[in-house]
RNA sequence: AGCCCCAUAGUGUAGUUUGGUUUAGCACCUCAGGCUCUGAAUCUGAUGACUCCAGUUCAAAUCUGGAUGGGGCUGCCA
């Protein structure tokens, strides 16, 4: 158990907040989800789902310049995706802009705050340093009936943007930074996207946070580790405000460390230069780290919770495998996705002794393990398509596959035996010549003869064509640092072949293409005229792994020898 | 430089509160092997860690002090 849910245990036995619990996730409506916030999102949501508690959605909307109902609604649909349910209780920060306001006169009456006529870079100068205190704002000790009044008239409009603000009265001495009278209130005269223009002042980050969650009566109000030193500053407006009467309940703030994910970055600005350049689609590619990408990937939301219940929560910092949530998608999709042929890099194989014009629908199992799933019908005829990488003239010593004079199964249908190859003027191999074996039926012998290989097959005439797009990761290095560790090769588009059950799939449909990956129909563009399929990750693959050992060894061999030489 | 936070295998994490029951557990990765109509899945096995120093104690990953290393903090962003 992690430290989090023994705090909240702990409150549980103790009857603090009377045994309740209340989360809250409190994004700010002006950019996209990304895996990180679902870690936030999920950890809120479920520590209140396992304590019977409840999980508010607020959006934290309180610098109006660069917030949208766009965003509102795309952050919604991403936290239904990933399986958190505030129910009925969506709030947003700004449906408290008067209370809030009420509460900031309480504070002045109580000399707790005051109106401060220095400029931006004033305050900045004033603030002091890491090292050295900051001095006291010439207009800190305002009479309180001043305070009030220009307060009043700064809601009025009566003065310029930047030229006044509100601070709460803390400690200029305080080696806390955010202690030195931090800022409660600016003017800005933008257009909110919920008020309008029904307030020209706005209230900071750090006064409304800790505020919304008394409101809401949240108990332990989780965020990340950057909000650490933001702590006694979010404790200090709570107890004034509980002093003077004005809320009734303290919330806990509690940080965990973020979530950082290897060949995978964050940051809004290096995700924006790979958008705005134009090296992804949009902010939600299917190899961009944002939920919407990952959804779009074919990333199930229930492999990213997984992923999220194996990183833990802690306060260290992490540096996750790539890897690892890679895991999670092919554990969760090899349970949830049927199995289905398709054909990538298609070799066009002849079957010389199965009788022309003939074909039979081989009726072939969804899933191995499953039986539940069904079955379905697959055409097989004469003229089959196999991968390319299943035959090879001359082939490497591990190599089972199909290559001339060798027998090999073709995957639910039946073994096949090579016996020559067709080739181009310039040598390429155009197509194989095989024969089937009639009693192999089904893919077993009736003599009991094994193969070592089985590939997978689509009939030729009966394949849909298909555009496929092979997403691979996104940079290069494992830490990358932008747009200068593209991976050029993260997106590959390809036609390929697959079997006619697909065209009947709807979008956002998961499967398997045998020895291939997993595969997505994609969301926007998929259907049953034109199909467009993602390829959501790759199957383990010890071939490769074999493939590079053997290539490695090689080259040292080549090396001694040339050492000798 | 001041304040705050963190420290267990390659990565993530359990164990630390209440010292012994731990030859320090689990997962991913890596390696070897078994099985197999997916070179998938699955199964078995292997490699691999308590940052350091001092103290307390019969006994320290666990308690105390110090050091070292890493991170955060000087927006009228959140």
């Amino acid at each position: 158990m992690d430290f989090i849910r023994k705090i909240v245990e702990e409150d549980i036995r103790n009857n603090k907040n009377e045994g309740r619990v209340h989360t809250r996730f409190p994004p700010e409506p002006n950019g996209w989800m990304h895996i990180g916030h679902a870690m936030a999102i999920y950890l809120s949501y479920s520590i209140a789902q396992e304590y019977s508690g409840l999980f508010n959605l607020r959006f934290d909307d309180t610098d109006p310049s660069k917030e949208s109902m766009e965003y509102v609604e795309a952050i919604k649909e991403d936290i239904q995706w990933l399986g958190a349910d505030w129910e009925d209780r969506l709030y947003f920060a700004s449906d408290y802009f008067e209370k809030l306001y009420d509460f900031a006169v309480g504070l002045i009456k109580a000399g707790k705050a005051y109106v401060c006529d220095l400029n931006v870079d004033e305050i900045r100068e004033q603030r002091g340093s890491l090292t050295e205190p900051g001095v006291n704002s010439p207009f800190r000790d305002r009479s309180v009936e001043e305070n009030l009044d220009l307060f009043k008239r700064m809601r009025e409009g009566e003065f310029e943007d930047g030229s006044r603000v509100l601070r709460a009265k803390v400690d200029m001495a305080s080696p806390n930074l955010l202690m030195r009278d931090p800022i409660m209130y600016r003017i800005k005269r933008v257009s909110h996207y919920r008020t309008g223009d029904d307030w020209i002042i706005y209230p900071s980050y750090d006064y409304t946070h800790g505020e919304s969650d008394a409101i809401e009566g949240i108990t332990h109000s989780l965020c990340s580790l950057e909000f650490e030193t933001h702590r006694p500053l979010y404790d200090w407006f709570v107890d004034e405000l509980l002093a003077i009467g004005k809320i009734e309940h303290k919330p806990r703030q509690i940080e965990f460390s973020r979530l950082n994910v290897t060949y995978t970055i964050t940051s809004k600005r290096r995700l924006l230069e790979l958008v705005d350049g134009g090296y992804v689609s949009g902010w939600d590619d299917p190899r961009m780290p944002i939920l919407a990408g990952l959804r779009n990937r074919g990333f199930p939301a229930s492999a990213i919770r997984m992923f999220l219940g194996k990183v833990g929560v802690t306060k260290r910092k992490k540096n996750i495998d790539m890897g690892l949530l890679e895991a999670c998608v092919r554990e969760e999709l090899d349970r949830d996705a049927n199995r289905v042929m398709a054909v990538l890099n298609p070799l066009t194989v002849i079957l010389t002794n199965y009788p022309e014009g003939q074909e039979e629908y081989l009726e072939i199992p969804n899933h191995p393990k499953d039986e539940s799933r069904g079955t379905r019908k697959v055409p097989f005829s004469k003229v089959l398509l196999i991968e390319r990488d299943d035959f090879m003239e001359d082939p490497p010593k591990k190599f089972y596959r199909l290559t001339l004079g060798r027998e090999v199964r073709l995957r639910n249908a039946y073994f096949i035996k090579c016996n020559d190859v067709v080739k181009d003027k310039s040598g390429n191999i155009v197509e194989v010549h095989c024969t089937y074996d009639p009693e192999t039926k089904g893919g077993s012998a009736p003599d009991g003869r094994k193969v070592r290989a089985t590939i997978h097959w689509v009939s030729k005439s009966h394949a849909l064509k298909s555009e496929i797009r092979l997403y691979d990761r996104l940079f290069t290095r494992e830490d990358p640092i932008g747009i200068s560790d593209y991976n050029p090769d993260s997106l590959t588009t390809i036609t390929g072949f697959v079997e006619p059950s697909v065209g009947e799939a709807e979008p956002g449909t998961h499967y398997q293409f045998e020895r291939l990956g997993y595969f997505f129909t994609n969301l926007q563009e998929f259907s049953k005229d034109t199909i467009v399929i993602n390829r959501t990750i790759t199957l383990r693959d010890t071939w490769a792994k074999i493939k590079k050992q053997h290539l490695s060894t090689r080259k040292k061999g080549q090396r001694k020898q040339k050492k000798k030489n």
